[in-house]
DNA sequence: ATCGGCTCGCGCAA
DNA sequence: TGCGCGAAGCCGAT
């Protein structure tokens, strides 16, 4: 059962009489388990007695669309493929616009024959502008389901302004929603009617691109497919070599050869694997239960949940700062503008926008990693080369931005526009949090007061250089 | 190596 | 209204 809170109706349309499936919309759960999009749709085939239509689609013409993005996401369809395809009582329809706009209509064709709707409710990039476009759209009841964390959207209402606030708000009421979870696998044990067939004319009014020919569709090639890939059966790998190697010396995340992270960030972003299912295993792993719970621990980082040290710190990276940051952009359409910043830092930072510069970079020059500090650029390289920057250096990078930029609004625009064109998570509420961390959003004012950073915490190349061993890094990202 | 000071907002206690 | 406390800060004093 998926929890009332979860489900939003987008249109108040109704069922319709004389359809011929249920279709699933895969926006953003792009996954077969674990996931209460999927599980709200099996449900209306139950109830219905219909087949299921899962339809997922990958646009061709949003901002920052790249090989690397693309080629993430068709390894993921290729991983639902083998999954669902082999379900019976599924159709799986993955859909690769071959040019912007080509793919117009195409929702609305297979909703016509559609009894309902569901889709996935994520406060991300442009997917709540095109929910609500085809509610408006479709003339049958959409729902979009909320599978994005464990606390659901709708849980609060509360804004908060500070991390240890949150905290201490999950910490308080997060334990009931613990127990409400997508099917680990929904699709075991299925006894639906025979899988729809669909109208040939949809492969010849809409075709889909084939997946090797990246090369051919309008979009980003400079941007090139990382090594990391995508896809659910990756990240159940991922997520298997890092309770079985890693997380028990996650508290050395900070050391850039320590290789002790996850590494299931755009995983978690493209949603080929679940919080709840991350959450189930590490949970397993450590033989928690909730009385291992410390309510005098409430609102602390560490202690609160009773398992190991290194577990303590990935669930508040995973719980606190992942949901911290849906939180916000669930509540505030417009959580990726810069007035959004506490009035302690606008002020400050207002009162130090003209301070002269030493080091003054352009958004092409810091793209370019040419900048006067070697760290700094191995850092970018790192985001070219990889599409993902180490846990300590991520911030640092977004320091040196506001430090080097011609102002702040300026520095935003250029850790934006870098983020999200080479980050595979970028683009995500979490990494948008973690670009405004670095102006002093969720974090508070630091003494004494600096040139152009204000009270806004500050950081250095020559401190990290001292704290930790980058000889390998510098070497590595030369 | 470790500590206090810098500074602000939240939430609890009173 | 006061007080403790806080994603990773820095700096200078001991």
């Amino acid at each position: 059962m998926v929890p009332e809170l979860r489900v939003r109706e987008v249109n108040g349309g109704e069922v319709r009489d004389g359809g011929r499936y249920v279709l699933y919309w895969m926006i953003a759960e792009r996954r077969t388990r674990f996931n209460f999009g999927l599980d709200q749709a099996l449900s209306w085939c139950r109830e219905l007695g219909l087949p299921l239509l899962v339809f997922e689609p990958l646009r061709a013409g949003y901002d920052h669309a790249s090989d690397r993005i693309h080629q993430f996401v068709i390894d993921g369809m290729q991983a639902n493929g083998h999954r669902l395809a082999a379900t019976p009582g599924i159709r799986y329809l993955p859909y690769l616009e071959p040019a912007p706009g080509k793919g117009r209509g195409l929702l609305e064709h297979l909703a016509a024959a559609a009894a309902v709707v569901v889709t996935d409710d994520r406060p991300a990039f442009f997917l709540p502008r095109m929910v609500t476009a085809a509610g408006k759209k479709l003339a049958v009841r959409l729902q979009a389901v909320d599978g994005s964390g464990l606390l659901p959207l709708r849980a609060t209402d509360r804004i908060f302004t500070v991390a240890h606030s949150f905290r201490r708000y999950l910490h308080a009421e997060l334990l009931p929603h613990l127990f409400e979870t997508p099917a680990a696998d929904p699709l075991m044990g299925l006894a639906l009617p025979k899988a729809p067939v669909l109208d040939p004319q949809i492969a010849r009014r809409w075709p889909s691109a084939d997946p090797k020919d990246l090369g051919k569709l309008p979009i980003e090639h400079a941007v090139a497919p990382v090594e990391t890939r995508g896809g659910e059966a990756e990240a159940e790998r991922r997520l298997t070599r890092f309770l079985a190697e890693r997380i028990e010396r996650y508290g050395e995340r900070n050391q850039p050869d320590a290789k002790v992270t996850s590494e299931l960030s755009p995983h978690l972003h493209f949603g080929h694997v679940s919080p709840h299912e991350i959450f189930d295993r590490i949970v397993a792993a450590e033989g928690w239960n909730p009385e291992r719970v410390n309510p005098d621990a409430k609102g602390k980082r560490e202690g609160y949940w009773g398992v190991s040290s290194g577990a303590e710190g990935f669930l508040d990276q995973l719980i606190t700062w992942r949901e911290l940051g849906f939180c916000a952009a669930h509540r505030q359409k417009d959580h990726d503008r810069y007035e959004t910043l506490p009035e302690w830092a606008l002020r400050t930072l207002a009162d130090h926008e003209n301070d002269p510069r030493d080091d003054l970079y352009t958004l092409p020059e810091f793209e370019a990693a040419k900048t006067h500090d070697p760290i700094w650029n191995a850092a970018q390289r790192q985001l070219l080369r990889e599409g993902t920057i180490q846990n300590y250096l991520r911030m640092l990078w977004g320091k040196k931005i506001l430090h080097w930029a011609v102002n702040p609004r300026e520095a935003l625009r250029i850790m934006l526009t870098l983020n999200d064109r080479y980050a595979l998570d970028g683009r995500d509420p979490n990494s948008v949090s973690g670009i405004f961390w670095c102006l002093g959003r969720y974090d508070r004012a630091w003494g004494p007061e600096r040139p152009i950073f204000g009270k806004v915490r500050y950081m250095t190349s020559e401190s990290t250089r001292r704290k930790l061993d980058l000889r390998r890094y510098l070497a590595h990202f030369d």
